[in-house]
DNA sequence: TTGTTTCATTGCAATATTACGATTAAATAA
DNA sequence: TTATTTAATCGTAATATTGCAATGAAACAA
């Protein structure tokens, strides 16, 4: 596993838990409307070269391919070259890892003892 | 509606959608351990003074006020002068809009034509 | 009034992120 | 071989984020 250090600058990882910085690490990454439109377009396609995102999202090449990358390094996306191009697609198991961890922290019971 | 532009930097905002965007809003503030350590404190609580934060997480108390202010400006939290002291919850409306618009994204499906 | 307490704001240094032109690398085509 | 195509990497400028000491503001206590 990645340490969380080497990427969240700052960050004074040590004083929180394990689950707190794996739940920041996968929101970071959902953090930037490129990254949720590569995503989102993953999924429509089921599979993707780099190319194509150029042209779908409206960024320079390098600038996609700095994105995908970042999914790359999270695990939540996976890359194959095929030819002069790289075929991209979600990692499944990954995927459902992500969500079950974040959708435990979004699902958390708001008692209605509300103070303000 | 805050406009996106205002807090996003660099990122070129009018290339994505509005729903892209508002999910890399909410991300974005969870994308940082000591604000999801917040958030989840105030659901163990249900109600939570600043400096009870400041005992929970090792920061100092002016980071926590910035961090309790952006979780504040996206609507995640509401705080009263209660004396003194400040109190801060939840903002349950808010939290079930965001929580929608996140599983959504997060739950996409993933056919089973992967291609790598 | 003068403290005291509690939280917000200011100002700034250190670091991270974003974007992209230029270049490189790797596969293929001619 | 020499293009050509496609994507990764490098280098760097512009901007954002994080953290905290110092200070300010507001409510309360003596």
């Amino acid at each position: 596993m990645k340490q969380y250090n080497d990427i969240m600058g700052l960050a004074k990882t040590e004083m929180f838990t394990d689950e707190q910085n794996e739940i920041s690490l996968f929101a970071k990454v959902f953090g930037h409307p490129a990254r949720v439109a590569i995503l989102q377009y993953l999924f429509k396609l089921d599979s993707c070269i780099c190319g194509d995102l150029v042209n779908e999202i409206g960024l320079a090449q390098p600038t996609i391919s700095q994105h995908l990358k970042e999914l790359k390094q999270l695990g939540l996306i996976k890359g194959n070259v095929e030819g002069t191009s790289v075929c991209y697609c979600i990692d499944e198991s990954n995927w459902l890892h992500m969500k079950k961890v974040m959708i435990q922290f979004l699902d958390q019971d708001i008692s209605n003892k509300e103070c303000c």
